[in-house]
RNA sequence: CGAGGUGUGGCGCAGUCCGGUUAGCGCACCUGCUUUGGGAGCAGGGGGCCGCAGGUUCGAAUCCUGCCACCUCGACCA
């Protein structure tokens, strides 16, 4: 292309709403235009750099033999109320941009494909005899995010792989699983890309093993803990680890109880008493709002020096939403004053709770409050012994405590622990955990049998009986590939693109294009590398040779070309973006040297 | 949703407290001349419902009320 001839406006300044390097840079370089919160247009340059990571993602996942298709992006309510998952994505996470049709049909705008792929699945899987099988798409998805924000990294509207796997039985799940492991590692690496696949969380997708893709960047908004040895990586909402021994500064070979003024945070009890944080049993109160509408006070007692995961929290709380004839959780807070006053039969002694805080603070008769705390306890809190806790009587602690003597061990040990960076691993404890931001573009679940048993689609097995479909879905963020591309790679002057998702690989300058010389020579090269298969562009702009020069490099082109002041000794400037390295060189060398670079780029 | 902030030409901003010529600056855009390898210089020019709606006033970008949009922090986040 002729960059005189496409629309192409770069900014000197950077947009006031970007903040992260990717962000301010694919503006400036006209690669994309925001046009309301978190929804951006993509322009030539951007669609073909997001076409390039499409190829490269429909590669490799071809190559594993999945199938290609193109789903709806409307979707009906009821799909999502069969999966049980309409109000988990218009109430609770409220990600769901949902809508009524002109016959007062509900509607949703697809911010992920599970419903939809499983009832086609049920519609046409009958046999064993069809499985495996794995279908994908490439496609824009929407979500109704809090706060969008960095540009294409957290968009409402941004462009997804993904793909859904059917399986008889769980073995064959986990080959597919695998196959989609190694083909992201390849997309990832073909792209150019630094990442590390990190043991997840599940989330609303639910299902069992899942893994995660990260980017690693600086902006990136997930952490990261892993060990050097490669052994082990996870993302922070999953990590396990093991905790730091318990110390006794001070021992408390006596039950009693002390005055102890101000001091209703651990670190300010343990100065007071001079006792090490993790003798003390902390007790949080959380509540819970499940599906039902049923509210849940949540009383869990961890180490002094721990803190609870809202995440593992989350999912334990799901587990046992059973017993509250509940699905799953709708909300779950550290309840304020305000919220505490709808249930609270008297003030609470914040700061000053034990694990035996009686179920007379609840009001006994609220409807849709359960009248009793459900008491979790972290396993590093069940190992104390003698240890402080709080008196339920504000400005009074307790010492010398004992599970089984003066409190009652809460029947439910659960990990709610954070893993922070510097514990220690599991697999081994000589490895401290180390820390790094990730930007999360990748996933891969084992769903299991959750959408097919919850939807009803069943094949029928070399027995002769129905059985739900064993089922696995696989997430790629193309647009939020390709700009964390950028935010991986990138220097004071603009873009680098790793060559195989560069929008071109080549770009000939004409410093001076009345130089009919220059025009000359730039016309042949431009040409003779398109033809050799190097994408080329052609800056022919009226522009002073400094503006094009800037341009080419904010807009990142691997590759530059100078039909300059050595066209009189019959050569050319060549100069690679990413290093900056410059050579003259024989006009005839230049289309087989820039192939060459590109072809070995290219791998 | 809580807190803070911002809406003035395509982009970045000043002007708003303290109402009063014709609403200004840089970039970008158009014309001409000069310049021509690192975001040129000079001269001329075009482009604005000052977020929207009410109100106060002789007079509102500026004061008041309501609304909307957007941004930042927090909460939240397959």
């Amino acid at each position: 292309m002729r960059l005189s001839q496409i629309l192409f406006v770069t900014l000197r300044d950077d947009p006031a709403e970007a903040e992260i390097p990717s962000h301010k840079l694919l503006v400036r370089a006209g690669y994309i235009r925001r046009v309301g919160s978190g929804m951006y247009v993509y322009l030539p340059f951007m669609w073909r750099v997001l076409q390039k990571v499409s190829q490269i993602i429909r590669d490799e996942m071809n190559a594993t033999g999945a199938q290609e298709c193109l789903l709806t992006q409307l979707q009906p309510a009821e799909l999502w109320q069969e999966s049980g998952r309409w109000d988990t994505y218009t109430k609770a996470e409220g990600i769901m941009f949902a809508l009524d049709d002109r016959q007062g049909r509900q509607l949703g705008l697809g911010p992920t494909h599970e419903e939809v792929i499983t009832t086609v699945a049920r519609d046409m899987i009958r046999s064993y005899r069809q499985l495996p099988v794995n279908l994908y798409q490439i496609q824009t998805k929407f979500r109704d995010e809090i706060r969008p924000r960095f540009g294409l990294m957290r968009g409402r509207e941004f462009i997804m792989k993904d793909a859904y796997s059917f399986h008889t039985h769980a073995d064959s799940l986990k080959q597919t699983y695998e196959a989609m492991h190694d083909a992201y590692c390849q997309i990832l690496t073909r792209c150019g890309l630094e990442f590390r696949a990190v043991q997840a969380d599940s989330g609303a997708i639910g299902g069992s093993g899942s893994q995660e893709f990260m980017v690693l960047a600086a902006a990136g908004e997930d952490e990261v803990l892993y060990t050097e040895d490669g052994q082990y990586a996870a993302n922070v909402e999953k990590a396990v680890s093991l905790p730091p021994d318990a110390e006794v500064l001070k021992s408390f070979n006596q039950y009693e109880k002390l005055e102890t003024p101000n001091t209703p945070t651990i670190a300010s009890l343990s100065e007071f008493l001079g006792c090490a944080p993790s003798q003390i049993v902390k007790n949080v109160l959380y509540q819970v709002v499940y599906d039902n509408g049923m509210t849940v006070l949540v009383l869990i007692s961890i180490r002094g020096d721990q803190d609870v995961n809202d995440t593992k929290l989350y999912n334990e709380l799901t587990k046992v939403a059973a017993d509250f004839e509940a699905t799953t959780v709708i909300a779950l807070d550290v309840p304020d004053v305000e919220a505490q006053q709808k249930w609270a039969a008297k003030p609470l002694p914040l700061g000053y709770i034990n694990p035996g805080l009686e179920d007379d603070y609840i009001q006994p008769d609220l409807e849709h409050v359960s009248p009793k705390f459900l008491r979790m306890v972290d396993p590093t809190a069940v190992d104390l012994q003698q240890f402080v806790t709080g008196s339920n009587d504000p400005g009074f602690h307790v010492v010398g405590a004992n599970w089984g003597a003066e409190f009652e061990l809460p029947k439910l040990v659960v990990d709610v622990r954070t893993a922070i960076a510097g514990d220690r691993a599991t697999h081994d404890p000589s490895q401290p955990l180390q820390t790094a931001r990730g930007i999360e573009i990748g996933h891969i679940f084992q769903l299991g049998t959750k959408y097919s048993e919850q939807m009803g689609a069943t094949f029928t097995d070399e027995d002769g009986k129905n059985k739900p479909l064993v089922m696995g879905c696989y997430g790629v963020g193309v647009s939020r590939l390709a700009q964390s591309a950028v935010e991986q790679s990138y220097d004071d002057n603009g873009i680098i693109w790793p060559v195989p998702i560069a929008p071109y690989h080549a770009i000939v300058v004409v410093p001076n294009i009345n130089d009919a010389d220059q025009m000359a020579v730039a016309e042949t090269l431009y040409a003779d590398l398109n033809a050799a298969g190097v994408e080329t562009l052609l800056d022919d702009r009226k522009e002073r040779a400094g503006v094009k020069f800037k341009d080419a490099e904010l807009v990142g082109i691997p590759f530059r070309v100078v039909t300059g002041r050595s066209l009189k000794e019959g050569k050319v400037e060549v100069v690679k973006r990413a290093s900056g390295e410059s050579e003259e060189m024989a006009i005839a060398d230049v289309v087989d040297t820039i192939k060459g670079w590109v072809d070995a780029a290219l791998g």
